[in-house]
DNA sequence: AACATTAACTAATATTGGTTAGTTTTTAAC
DNA sequence: GTTAAAAACTAACCAATATTAGTTAATGTT
């Protein structure tokens, strides 16, 4: 039984609720009987659609890091001028952000507990993208566009803010996405000094 | 035998071994054997030493919770300008990062797996620094100190970047404090633009 | 109706991990 | 040197958990 119509398939409910029990109680903390009591099913029914209680994790990592990998590689590549590749890139953690945050949650916290294959991968694909990312910000420091500075250490300053964003959207709900991409391109551009 | 000499005691060294796993493994994942087999004996003769699991969490999440609090209140009480006191807040969170990075990577991501009595109690000290932070830059945005902008998202941003500076100082150990203050203060203040 | 497939259940296994009990070794004091 | 306390060890307990095996109910197709 494929999921022919509108309905999220069995391993879709799946998905999501141990995505809401790993990023509360950690990978480790959450059993496969809470996950299975949360989508109505027993502990070992769970064995009918998946393989294992880290192919759960593996998804929920790796398909959001593929995501990321894959998005900032089209921005990378454009023909944007680098501030505008900033811009793209900060709103591309918005998304992904507001889209999924329990996933955004995961990437960034758990992924310790995936398996050593794919844990390699996931470095890989994180290491990738903070390079993409810090060539854009090459870029713009070389044009004088932005100050200049230690570029890891403004990579560093920027993802923090960025990876930070899940967090907080769950503690302050009433900010809509607009919102958020002007206060945090405004705070990160132009800090929050009134005169420079 | 207390730790008379200068020598660390054998508690210490429990406790710092464990914040290393915790840190590494996570709470649930790191196992009292394996902390046992770092400080150099079996699983149980921890219990010589120490009252549970728990305890081991407890000492280093809320040690540094009540450290950060009460550094905190005494800059909010200070007769600084709100500048400066800005400027303290973000010393302090280097120099107690600097000083103890595991306690800090704990206190921020295992503080979930503190029982429940104490879990209050570190919420309740979070909100209040939170709270305490919020005031400061309150005050700053009053006296026209800062840019207008809402303060919970100010606040975000900066304990944002603040936050995340333990898991940069274990990949970048090159930066010595003087570049690290220097390098935030500035990002955070006036931003990454070459113009206002 | 008959049959095959899907997906649920129950029972059982193997492992791990926190903890306790009881014992032996080490350390320090007199 | 004797004794008492501290701190180590081994063996065992108990609970939780991921997982497997085997079975039964539900579903859909011919």
């Amino acid at each position: 039984m494929k999921p022919t119509d509108g309905l999220t398939s069995r391993k879709q409910q799946i998905l999501e609720q141990a995505a809401k029990l790993f990023r509360t109680r950690g990978f480790k903390g959450a059993s496969l009987r809470q996950i299975a009591e949360k989508v109505g099913m027993e502990g070992p029914s769970l064995y009918n659609h998946i393989k294992s209680k880290h192919e759960l994790l593996s998804i929920l990592v790796m398909n959001n890091a593929r995501e990321f990998n894959h998005r900032i590689n089209e921005i990378h590549a454009s023909s944007l001028s680098s501030l505008d590749k900033i811009d793209r890139v900060i709103s591309l953690h918005i998304e992904l952000t507001v889209v999924n945050p329990d996933a955004m949650s995961l990437m960034l916290s758990e992924w310790t507990h995936l398996e050593s294959d794919e844990r390699l991968e996931y470095v890989k694909l994180r290491d990738s993208y903070e390079n993409q990312f810090k060539e854009i910000l090459e870029q713009a420091m070389s044009e004088g566009e932005v100050v200049q500075m230690d570029v890891n250490f403004m990579l560093f300053m920027i993802l923090s803010t960025l990876r930070s964003l899940y967090a907080w959207c769950a503690r302050y709900k009433n900010y809509n996405r607009l919102e958020m991409e002007a206060y945090l391109k405004q705070g990160i551009l132009k800090g929050i000094l009134k005169k420079a």
